[in-house]
DNA sequence: AGCACGCCGACT
DNA sequence: GTCGGCGTGCTC
């Protein structure tokens, strides 16, 4: 027997697999989609076994394997399947793919050394009576009834009563112990839950989709904030299980939304598994198994909970479809939801994305009825969508109001005083955004990018959002001792400055700095919720899921910045974020008010942020993509050209350019190069090629050559990015 | 990636 | 004379 073995080596021109010989001592271990151990150029390593063969016609010698690891499949056949779909939408390599789909644990390296964890029980070995009369001490009667009273006893708990007893019973062999599989997560305890009854558009909605549970319809669950997607997504699911298949549901973070997974943890139990980034690769291996071995019917996760090796599935549901955590930013970068529809084509299984504000490619796909689009227009118990006021900030400038407008302190100051509560949206972290000297222009800038550095007020010290290089701000210009002038400003600047102005409101800060311990996202919301405080600001990481129901204000300090995002969707982002952000303001028996701040109230986006209008929004945005030649009217691929040196940087990727626009449609665009959007990035200069094309056959295998160019560059590295997410 | 072989500088 | 610097070549 010989089986062709796929190893995971790094180097691109390696991923290929490798033909051993099985032993015949090891033939019936051997499975597809097991790892062995095999010898490899005078070392061990660990590969996936993807193909079984009786005779061998090579001209090469073939070596016998070591070891066959697994006892039980790691990759089954359909994440085979995925992990060679992943290899060829994203052009990179195949162990890369299923490095990335499985738990660290169950790689094929030799690195992890992550086991099962047993424990040890003890149980009579002979009836009870024979037991008792064979005992010779009291200790030991005590310890035998004990056992018989609870069948098993685990070790560690009896050795407690009587070690010495345990160890004498265990030698005459009137007890024995066995080893028995544990998992390392408790899940909480049982939660309570109250089954909600569904309005029209809901009951239309599960309707709809559970007419189609034997088909691979694609729909499109558009329903705004607090419209009940979440209830509709549950009872669809109920129906799967009673079914007997599975299902997967994946969230943006889990982090930031705990109350949809605690809903599902009331609703379902224990046969729900949540895959969050939380766990260790211990409970990360244990949930995989539970899952793999069919004990749980339900899997809540981010990205890579689409890999889950649930066996009959039967739905697929993405939550905020519009997300762009979905897509990952390092190779491989596969979109988990172009995988989900991938899955959902293979096992012939309805899939359900859920959004406020779908993405444009999304939502055209509905107006083309390539997705099923079901609408939610109500929020649940008929609440009324906040009203947004937009404020012109180049006014209020004028008046002296650099960070908050008069309206907006008028608000605080209302809300607040009927012990409401109030969210504060600055998408930007740190004091102030740039350091400049009054005299001669000096600016603080990172050595190794190519950006201005951040001063952080707390830690007195500055520092680059990109590659985290940290230095000390001094008194004055390093170059000329003149005084330093601090422009733009962020989270920490605004705290201070709403503590100034209101000493009597309690302000929360939440943002990438004040979250970097574990659990303490969690602590803040809880905090915010128990309304200990009047105020939390932050990143948009306030604007996720949460339910607060004393909010009745949201202020939006500043919408310029996210609009300003040199990116083709920085309108599609900003739209969404404030929508979201807004969507937090007046959830229960309160009317919602938004304000938002801008220096130009006469952006599009922004109008129709504050008429909180879609429509309006994707018809415009559209026309401007069809004019732009974006998606969804192109596809896109972005390639990045990096090296330390810049000269050679710019010429490869002159060179690559050049060989794209030879070998591929005339059809296609080839743009570029051009610099990075952040040229220089820890010493790396970086040069970006964008590629928009419709139909083009020769695109794909000219990408794969070039991929194939730069495998043995090592001062030039090329990435491909197929369907980027980010410019 | 690693681990070999291979050909040139400072040292017990 | 060697020990070891890392260039490049190969891996079923």
């Amino acid at each position: 027997m010989y089986i062709d073995v796929l190893l995971e080596l790094k180097n691109k021109q390696m991923d290929q697999t490798y033909t051993y010989h099985v032993p015949k001592a090891l033939e019936k271990k051997i499975v597809i989609g097991k790892r062995v151990r095999v010898p490899f150029n005078k070392r061990e390593l660990e590969g996936f076994i993807l193909e079984i063969q009786d005779t061998f016609t090579g001209d090469f010698e073939v070596l016998d394997i070591l070891e066959v690891v697994d006892e039980d499949v790691v990759l089954n056949e359909e994440l085979i399947q995925i992990g060679k779909y992943i290899q060829e939408t994203y052009l990179c390599s195949l162990s890369s793919a299923y490095a990335t789909m499985l738990p660290k644990a169950l790689k094929a390296s030799l690195k992890t050394n992550i086991q099962k964890k047993y424990q040890t029980y003890l149980s009579l070995a002979m009836p009870y009576e024979k037991a008792i009369s064979l005992a010779t001490s009291e200790k030991q009667k005590d310890l035998l009834d004990y056992i018989e009273e609870r069948e098993k006893v685990e070790k560690k708990e009896a050795s407690f009563i009587s070690s010495s007893s345990v160890t004498t019973l265990l030698k005459k062999k009137i007890i024995k112990e066995e080893q028995e599989e544990v998992y390392r997560y408790q899940s909480m305890g049982i939660l309570e839950d109250e089954k909600k009854s569904l309005n029209e558009e809901q009951q239309y909605a599960k309707d709809q989709i559970l007419k189609s549970l034997d088909k691979n319809e694609q729909f499109l669950l558009y329903g705004v904030t607090g419209s009940g997607k979440t209830e509709v997504y549950m009872q669809v699911i109920e129906s799967v299980l009673s079914l007997k298949k599975t299902a997967i549901v994946l969230v943006p973070e889990i982090s930031l939304t705990p109350q949809f997974v605690t809903n599902f943890k009331a609703r379902f139990q224990d046969r729900v598994a949540v895959l969050h980034s939380g766990l260790s690769d211990g409970e990360r291996y244990d949930e995989w198994r539970k899952i793999a071995k069919g004990e749980v019917n339900i899997v809540i996760g981010a990205r890579s909970a689409i890999f889950a090796p649930l066996k009959n599935l039967g739905i697929i549901i993405i939550d905020e479809e519009h997300s762009d955590n979905y897509k990952q930013e390092n190779s491989p970068r596969y979109n988990a939801i172009d995988v989900a529809e991938y899955r959902a084509k293979l096992n012939n299984i309805p899939i359900v994305l859920g959004s406020a504000t779908p993405t444009l490619e999304r939502m055209a796909k509905s107006t083309k009825n390539i997705y099923t689009k079901l609408e939610l227009k109500n929020r649940v118990n008929h609440q009324n969508l906040p009203i947004v006021t937009m404020v012109d900030m180049s006014l209020e400038a004028k008046k002296g109001n650099f960070i908050l407008s008069e309206r907006l302190k008028i608000e605080i100051l209302s809300a607040t005083s009927r012990h409401e509560q109030v969210i504060l949206l600055l998408n930007r972290r740190g004091y102030s955004t740039t350091i400049t000297c009054s005299h001669c222009g000096f600016t603080y800038k990172c050595p190794n990018c190519d950006i201005t550095l951040t001063y952080h007020k707390t830690k007195n010290n500055l520092r680059c959002h990109y590659c985290g290089y940290t230095t000390y701000k001094q008194e004055n210009c390093p170059k000329c001792h003149a005084e330093l002038n601090f422009y733009g400003y962020g989270t920490e600047k605004l705290e201070d400055y709403i503590k100034q102005e209101f000493p009597n409101l309690k302000v929360l800060r939440m943002d990438a700095d004040t979250t970097r311990k574990k659990n303490s996202y969690e602590t803040i919301i809880d905090q915010f919720k128990n309304q200990d405080y009047d105020i939390l600001l932050g990143t948009q990481m306030i604007s996720k899921g949460h339910d607060f129901p004393r909010v009745s204000l949201v202020g939006i300090i500043n919408a310029d910045a996210s609009l300003n995002i040199p990116d083709f969707r920085s309108g599609e982002r900003t739209f969404s974020l404030l929508c979201q952000a807004a969507g937090r303001a007046g959830r229960k028996n309160t009317m919602g008010n938004v304000i938002l701040q801008t220096y130009n109230p006469n952006n599009f986006i922004l109008k129709c942020v504050e008429e909180q209008n879609y429509e309006k929004f994707y018809n415009y945005e559209m026309q401007i993509r069809k004019k732009l030649k974006y998606p969804p009217f192109y596809y896109l691929v972005s390639i990045k050209i990096a090296s330390k040196e810049y000269e050679l940087c710019s010429k490869e990727a002159t060179k690559v350019c050049e060989y794209l626009k030879n070998n591929i449609s005339e059809e296609t665009i080839v743009l570029g190069p051009t610099t990075a959007s952040v040229f220089k990035m820890n010493n790396v200069y970086r040069f970006g090629i964008m590629i928009k094309y419709r139909f083009d056959d020769k695109l794909i295998p000219t990408l794969q050559e070039l991929d194939k160019m730069f495998v043995f560059n090592n001062k030039v590295n090329l990435e491909i990015d197929m369907q980027p997410t980010k410019i």
